[in-house]
Parts: structure tokens; C-alpha cells; sequence
DNA sequence: TTGAAAGCGCTAACAA
DNA sequence: TTGTTAGCGCTTTCAA
């Protein structure tokens, strides 16, 4: 259908060889020739077959990642932003982006390895890396290039993006205990996540420090749905001396909580404080505006995928592990304890 | 690296057209030789190379979809959802899925020419269809094959996916006439979004055979954020006489509205009714739960991605048209209106 | 500066 | 039932 080199090469009167290095812009080709093939190919509507370049090149140009998805309703405005960074550098480095959603389990792992043995992309980007990443121990072992959002449990060297959770949480901890929290419950992400690790016992830790131990029995896990938060508050909310402060550990659920305190009829922010994680832009224009941690996840998308390819181009990566740390923003989602 | 057909027909001692037809399950190959292939592929680790097989063919089996991004922050849970229902039928359908994002314009065109032109698909889903679709157009004229999310306004036939806005916005208009309102606002999306005008003609047209016009000094636009929906809502309960009931066109939005009626002190659902659209799996859990039109996103998405494929392998379309007549789903931000 | 030729891994006519 | 052969469109030695 589409004009091939070989027709250039036939309407202009040289070899393909001719043709092929001029639209590379070789510059072992006479200028002259070089012009005209050009200004042929233009007229002809040419454009290279893609699939024909890739397969004689043996690299893929394609940049893999795949979402980790629980459920059919895979409603994440986490990952639709992150997906934007990524998916806009690639495009900004003439990369295309293949994009599969798994399950967590083993179809997930099965998804890496056609990736990697079907050379569907030339790298991968692991998302939201969990304790004993089969993904990564997989992806090493088969020596594929990668960069993870997150980082391992295990002593492994790869390269990666992340943001200090537990300094984050750091913040939190001491913000609530400034407003004279001492009840305190956090609502965690599942315990298999690793980010769920670091932002619990972040916040574990500095409130130890600050002489405000975490009580483990206010301690609630969700899937970080809205649902699963409000679910969850609802668990805290009844116990019978209630919490004054909700930490959440991401804002979807955090939204949850809030809608959870709010039917009992508290005003979150003066009744009870609730924090959040993430920074998602909803956060700004909830009801109350939620007081939460900032993530970058647009620029973390940019990075992941920027590392990615210097990582598949064989170049060196200036910083292999990146280590962001978080701000907090106060907002009015939390305020000094009651009657405190 | 990765073994090949040829590694296989040498150990095996078979040509290597045997050997892939053994592969492919071609009915005429010794049913031993066949066994003796496949265990020895299987053994050899053999993983067929798609770049080879795909430029022999000359088809991706790849699908393609471009989201359409406003900014840096494309928080959308819509578009994750969307994506989730594409993605997983185009998996049980051994398609790869390849996602650009983009803001509408001209490189978003260009990135449809690309698509198309470097065969980097076989198909695309196009979403959000506006007024005077370019992409719809382009694709046409390229005669490719895809599938909208969407109509559009020029009299072109193309198979799409779309839920009937106007009915949808029928239902909102009977509930909140019947709940008393009589001064009702409306926050709509952009009106280049084909949705948008349904949607909006759909509550205008039933308003008025209801008898409770639709006063066009109530009609604002937004550009379906959050954030936008809390400035649009600000302005319209700025007004002298303000509204007792806001139809806002989206989901999000609705939530931004119900923030501002909320730092004003009002109670949702008593003294102001909201309603959204889209029925997010947020929408049930927000304060108060939204009223809102539901709209089975996940199940378009893989609607679209099934007829997509179909499409492109050349097969029958049973329905070329599909036209979706949702329900509303009356939750506790809407109710009678005050002092009714 | 240009061209001939080989080959990437696979599939599919056609022949045996 | 199996093998020979050609070729998909492109890049890249090597030779002229």
C-alpha cells in the first residue's frame, strides 16, 4: 500500500542502498542525490515500515509497562497521572509505550516474560515494587533492562525511583503531634507493598521519637480504594474510645475516611484529623481541602521513563537511585486535638 | 540470544518449515514429529520472535489508543477505568496494547499519522469524540480501521460505543423537578466534547417538556476537574438568586461543586441538590454519596476493544452502533427542595 | 559516491 | 508428510 524504499529507489533511478542512506542522512551520499531522493520520498508519502526497521534492528523502540489492577473497576487517578508522565517522555523521545493491566499473581508475571521473550520492549517499567518482587527478581534474572518505581526489600542493586515515605510519614507524625494528637490510628496499604512498609514504620518510628507510641491496635489495612478507607474508618470510628487523628496512607482511602467520619456527623479537621498521602489534585478541592504528603508522581513518571531509556540505549545513569523527599501540606483536614 | 526456529530444526534434524508449522499446530505434520517439536521447543526455552513474525505478516496485533491529556496533571480516574477495559479484552484477545498520551491538537494528529503510518497498530479506539472529529476524519480517509467512544456531529457512518447522554440527563431533569426544584443550574463539560452537547441538550429538551425551562444564565462550563467544578459551583451560588439544584455534566466536577457548596456552610442534599454523571466508583463513597447518571466505562472499554478487533480481522460486526441508555442512581446528594 | 548482496526470523506457496 | 525456495522492508557490510 504504502511507498517502500524500493519504490524511491525505482522512481529516482539509484539502489535501495542509495535510497536507505540518504533517508538516514548518511553523509556519504551525494548532496544532490541526497535532495532529491528526499524530496521524492516527501512526494511519495513515504514513511518506513516500522515492523520491517524494528524486526532488522532487533530493538523494539517500545518502552513496556503493566499495571498492577485489582479488580475490573481500576478507577486510580494515581495511575493515570503516572501513566501520562511516562507515556509523554517516551513520546518526547521518540519511544512508544505498550501498556498491559495484570493482576498482582502469576497472569502478572506472565505478562513480564512476553514482554521480555517476544522483545515486545526493550525495557520495563515495575510499578509499585512489593516485598520479594518476583517481577524484579524475574526481570534480573533474564538481565532485561528495567527501573522501578520503588524500591526492595531484598539486597538487590537495580536502579530506581522512590520517594522517602517514611520521612513523609516523619512529617505527619510530627504535625499531628504538634496539634496535641496522642490518640492516634493509621489506616496502611497493604503490608506487601513496600511503600506500605516504609510510610507505616515511618510513622512507627518518628512517633516513638516524639514519645507518642503507636498504638497496634489502631492500626487498620485497606486496598486503597475510597471504599476500603471509609470502610476501614468506619472500624476505627467504633472502637470505644475513638481516635482524634486518622493517618491514611494514601488519599483515595483518606476521601473514604472522611466521608466515613462525616455521617457520624464530626467536622473533620476539628473533630477528628484526618491525613492523607499522595497529593493527588483532587486533594486540594475535597471537602475539607486534605491535609496530605506530596508526591511528584508526573515528574517520578518523567524520571522512570527518562532512566529507562538511557538504561536500553546502554548509556550511564548519572544517579541510579533516586531518593525524593516529600513535603507536607497542611491543609484543613487536620487541626489541634478537641478540647486540647 | 533466544533460541530460533532454526536453532530447533537442527537439533530436531527436520527443516524448519516443519518446525514452524509444528509450532503453529498445523494439522499437516506426523502427529510424532510434531510432539518431538514442541517438547524440544519447550525444552530449548523457544519463544517465537513477534518482531519477525509481526513484520512477516505485516500485522501488529496491536491495538492502539490515545488518551487525550489536558496539562501535566491527568488525574482521571475515568481514563484509568477506561483503559483497565481495553486493555484486559485486548490481553484475552492476544493484542498488545500501545497508549500514547497527548493533548488535542496537532500533535495528537500527528500521533494518529504514526500510528497509522509506521503500522504500529492494526486499529485504534478513539475516545471523547468532539464536534468536527479530525481523528474520526483522518482515520476515514486513511481507511483504517477503528472504534470511537462516541458520535459524532457530521452525518459519517462509523462503528462506535456510546451511552445516550440525553436519556441519561432526561432521568436527572424528571428527579429533580419531581423533588420540587424549579431553579436548577448546570455545569457542563466542554461544549466541543460531543458528550457535552447531548448531555446538556438532553437536560435542556426535558426540561422543557416538564415545563421548568432551563435558564441559560445557569449554564457554565468547566473543563471536567475537580477544581473546576469547585470554581464553576462558586460562581453559580454567587448569583443573586442562586440555584437550588446543580446538573453537573461529570463525576469529578460534581465532587468540586459539592466542596463549594460546602465551604458556604450548605448541607448537600438539603439545602442544595447536586447530581454527576459517570457514577465513578467514588461516587458511592463520597459526603454525601453522589446522585449520579452510571455509565459502565469498563464495560465500553472492552466493547470497544472486542468490536475493535473484530474490525480488524476483517469480521462481521453484529451491532455497528451501540447505544447504551444508562440509569440514574439516586444517592444522598440530591433531594426535595428546600422549603418545598 | 554508488551498488550488489546478504541477512534479520518467520511464513507460505509450491514441489516432491 | 516433508523440504525447497522465495520474500516481507530494511540496514549494512563489502566491493566497485
Amino acid at each position: 500500500m504504502s511507498a517502500t524504499i524500493k519504490d524511491i529507489a525505482k522512481r529516482v533511478g539509484f539502489s535501495i542502498t542509495t535510497v536507505s542512506r540518504a533517508l538516514s542522512n548518511h553523509d556519504d551520499v551525494n548532496p544532490k542525490t541526497k535532495a532529491l531522493i528526499q524530496q521524492t520520498a516527501i512526494e511519495m508519502g513515504y514513511a518506513p515500515n516500522l515492523m520491517a526497521r524494528r524486526f532488522q534492528k532487533s530493538k523494539s523502540d517500545t518502552i513496556g509497562l503493566i499495571l498492577p489492577t485489582f479488580g475490573p473497576r481500576f478507577s486510580d487517578p494515581f495511575f493515570s497521572e503516572l501513566l501520562a508522565g511516562v507515556g509523554n517522555m517516551a513520546a518526547h523521545q521518540g519511544y512508544d509505550l505498550l501498556v498491559s493491566t495484570r493482576a498482582p499473581g502469576n497472569e502478572e508475571l506472565h505478562a513480564y516474560q512476553q514482554m521480555v521473550q517476544g522483545h515486545r520492549a526493550d525495557g520495563l517499567v515495575v510499578v509499585r515494587t512489593r516485598l520479594q518482587d518476583e517481577r524484579i527478581r524475574y526481570l534480573r534474572s533474564a538481565q532485561f533492562p528495567f527501573v522501578a518505581f520503588g524500591r526492595t526489600d531484598e539486597a538487590l542493586d537495580f536502579p530506581y525511583v522512590d520517594e522517602d515515605g517514611a520521612f513523609g510519614m516523619g512529617l505527619v507524625a510530627e504535625h499531628l503531634v504538634e496539634m496535641g494528637h496522642r490518640k492516634i490510628a493509621c489506616i496502611s496499604s497493604p503490608p506487601n507493598l513496600m511503600f506500605s512498609q516504609h510510610r507505616l514504620d515511618g510513622l512507627r518510628a518518628r512517633l516513638q521519637t516524639l514519645n507518642v507510641p503507636l498504638d497496634e491496635e489502631l492500626i487498620r489495612f485497606g486496598d486503597m480504594t475510597q471504599r476500603s478507607g471509609y470502610e476501614q474508618a468506619n472500624q476505627l470510628l467504633d472502637l470505644p474510645v475513638s481516635p482524634t487523628a486518622i493517618v491514611v496512607c494514601n488519599d483515595l482511602m483518606a476521601f473514604g475516611a472522611m466521608s466515613a467520619a462525616q455521617d457520624r456527623g464530626l467536622t473533620v479537621g476539628k473533630d477528628i484529623s484526618i491525613t492523607g498521602f499522595d497529593d493527588i489534585p483532587m486533594a486540594s478541592h475535597s471537602h475539607p481541602p486534605l491535609t496530605t504528603v506530596d508526591q511528584p508522581i508526573y515528574q517520578i513518571g518523567s524520571m522512570l521513563c527518562e532512566m529507562l531509556i538511557k538504561c536500553v540505549k546502554g548509556e550511564a545513569l548519572e544517579q541510579r537511585q533516586v531518593l525524593l523527599r516529600p513535603g507536607l501540606n497542611i491543609r484543613q483536614s487536620s487541626g489541634p486535638v478537641k478540647g486540647g
